[in-house]
DNA sequence: TTAGCTTGTCATAAT
DNA sequence: TAATTATGACAAGCT
């Protein structure tokens, strides 16, 4: 702010027949003891956007030049640097002052600006800040996209989403059986078309696993334990579970080994007994029923490599309709174990997703602070500013002007004018009108 | 003994 | 139409 009696001739911009100074008592070639450049609160480039410098409200005081006042601004120094790129085209409502107020001190006023500033940003903050804390309603969120012109770029990362599996046709999975390739088109070491965690990283190479490989999973266990492998990893040997629960009594071969203390590795057991134990029920049954190919064969082989090798035996009704179970039980087991662990990763996606929406929502409140600290000081600021420039205006009398008689106005052209309070309200009245009919 | 977890299986729908 | 895949539900086994 910078009092300059150099612009005398700016500070009045009255004519001859001009309501105001009629009605105010303000004539023409008045001079004004002190003459307020206004050139620091030369909001030149307020936006459209501050109805309260429209038109509108300059035309019962700018029409004909018939302002009371006009302080122009100047080029010198510039509350530009602080207001000049923004919106903050404030306007210099003084306030309704007590009529007790010292109105030749430094009147009391309140916060000129606190109505656009609460009213336009503030409410978009807030509608921001509301739209993180309901949990991103899609209706507020497209809302905010388009006043904000957003970008978030939020997504679940769908990206996660597993390849194809389809892979796992030409894999294969491993069993208990330790059968010689006979086929190409599947890996007797087995796999199941899905590799997953670290915990997988020791079999990988061994199974030659394909397909679906999600980043980690803190949940995925052993992809279809091979019971063999279990040789190589004493310390697993208790995960490989034998479900034979299904069988029906007296289903299974007579030679079928019991499961007595199942789970429960008897230090006098002989590795065949082991190995028995880590049979499934399917390789049990097919070794019951004297099936003459492994079950990774039946599971893994490709239809036509199947049914090529099932036209190879003369096989009984019985021994075909266990090896089409097998191997659907197979694939389905298979399908069951991909299944999961897609499930799992997708849920380990979805909680890094809320993570991640959980550090942005921080982070943009942490903004927000920081921008309602930045209005307030501005609006400090605009209030002294206010102030000064009004405690300093005198009338002919060289009295100072009544702040509950007359209000600074910042017109858009940059001008600053005097007019009285009553018009003053009026036009915020009538503005705040404008405002509320627009919300709807 | 019980709870929670894992895994295999079935049923069913989708591909 | 057959084969395969995906997935919810259920049950058994394990810790």
């Amino acid at each position: 702010m910078e009092v300059n009696n150099t612009t005398a001739e700016t500070l009045y911009n009255g004519t001859s027949g001009d309501l105001l100074t009629s009605n105010y008592s303000l004539a023409p070639n008045t001079p004004i003891n002190q003459n307020v450049s206004l050139h620091q609160a030369s909001l030149g480039s307020c936006s459209q956007d501050f109805s309260l410098f429209s038109s509108e409200i300059e035309s019962p005081t700018m029409a004909g030049s018939s302002a009371l006042l006009q302080l122009a601004p100047d080029n010198s120094t510039g509350l530009n640097t602080t207001f000049g790129s923004t919106n903050l085209s404030g306007i210099f409502f003084p306030p309704q002052l007590n009529s007790t107020v010292n109105e030749t001190a430094s009147p009391e006023l309140p916060d000129p600006l606190g109505g656009l500033l609460d009213e336009a940003m503030l409410d978009e903050i807030s509608l921001m800040d509301l739209a993180i804390e309901e949990g991103f309603n899609p209706v507020q969120a497209s809302q905010l996209e388009e006043e904000f012109d957003s970008d978030s770029g939020l997504s679940l990362d769908s990206g996660h989403s597993p390849a194809s599996l389809s892979s796992s046709e030409a894999s294969s999975s491993s069993s208990s059986s330790s059968s010689s390739s006979s086929s190409s088109s599947f890996s007797e070491e087995g796999a199941v078309g899905y590799s997953s965690d670290s915990e997988n990283v020791d079999f990988e190479e061994a199974e030659g696993a394909v397909g679906y490989q999600p980043e980690y999973s803190k949940f995925c266990r052993m992809s279809y334990q091979d019971p063999s492998q279990l040789h190589y990893l004493p310390y697993l040997e208790h995960v490989g579970h034998n479900h034979t629960y299904n069988m029906a009594p007296g289903a299974l071969d007579p030679e079928e080994p019991k499961l007595p203390n199942a789970g429960k590795k008897s230090s006098k057991e002989k590795p065949s007994e082991f190995l028995d134990k880590q049979m499934s029920r399917d390789e049990h049954r097919a070794r019951a029923m004297k099936i003459p190919f492994t079950n990774d064969k039946i599971i893994n082989l490709p239809v036509e490599e199947f049914n090529e090798l099932l036209s190879k035996y003369q096989l009984s009704e019985a021994q075909l309709s266990l090896i089409r179970d097998i191997r659907r039980r197979g694939k389905n087991k298979m399908a069951a174990q991909n299944c999961r662990k897609r499930k799992l990763d997708t849920i380990l996606n979805l909680e890094r997703d809320v993570e991640d929406l959980q550090r942005d929502k921080s982070k943009l409140l942490r903004e927000k602070v920081e921008f309602l600290k930045s209005i307030r000081q501005m609006k400090q600021k605009v209030q002294n500013l206010y102030q000064e420039v009004f405690g300093r205006l005198r009338d002919e009398n060289g009295q100072p002007y009544s702040p509950s008689q007359y209000a600074l106005q910042y017109a858009s052209d940059g001008s600053v004018i005097l007019i009285p309070r009553a018009v003053a309200d009026q036009q915020v009245r009538r503005q705040e009108r404008k405002q509320k009919d627009r919300r709807k």
